[in-house]
DNA sequence: GAGTGGCATCGATGACTGTCAATATAGACG
DNA sequence: CGTCTATATTGACAGTCATCGATGCCACTC
């Protein structure tokens, strides 16, 4: 297996994360934040989810690199981490450039 | 809801469909292939898995509005959509961009 | 038309996922 | 310390998914 495809199995990873409704607004919802950031108190009243299936869904996100968690006092703040969604963005970018005539099977 | 919201849970879908590394691998060496297409034959040799469920992931792809399936003789062609693609690498290109300063909660 | 190779569909099964109620933890404040 | 608020964890359950063997369908060839 080339590390190509080791990247490529991190990315899929990752994209699985992102391809849930609930976890795809709640990172929309964050990127457009001042900062990138918000409370997870904020997001609650983005989905009418319980707040533990929302703590979930945020622990997906973190545990896939695409957000960081910081407790300041009584809250926690959530916080897109941009530098996972790049690369994320060029290898769907560079999957859309199709170069050359097709050929056939034989 | 938002318009935005509905793009969003359309998104969201087809980002489900690259969220596995046996689809994000095919779709990756779909990619590659000159004009952007390839027969089905050439694609089960890429990964080590029976032909149903190698089918199974491309009609997966084809659902999903990634990729586009042509009968060629005895051939089936898959071919990249890269209309489908670009939106969805703006979408985290976009996601990736922080603006402002983060605000307390109050 | 009978046989062959390429691909899709079906049915079954074990694994994973999203959701919630209940409970736990952690900080703030009196 | 006790209480309140904010968030996380646990346990359970229903639904979905990835995978395969068996089978069906289609095109080509003899």
């Amino acid at each position: 297996m080339s590390i190509q495809e080791i990247g490529l199995d991190v990315a899929a990873g990752t994209l699985r994360a992102l391809g849930d409704p609930v976890r795809l607004r709640l990172l929309h919802e964050l990127a457009q934040r001042p900062g990138g950031e918000s409370c997870v108190c904020d997001l609650l009243g983005l989905v009418e989810l319980s707040q533990p299936t929302v703590s979930h869904h945020l622990k997906v996100l973190r545990e896939a690199g695409l957000v960081a968690s910081e407790r300041r006092g009584t809250w926690v703040y959530y916080r897109v981490i941009p530098e996972a969604l790049q690369p994320l963005s060029a290898l769907l970018a560079s999957m859309a450039e199709v170069s050359g005539t097709a050929q056939d099977c034989r």
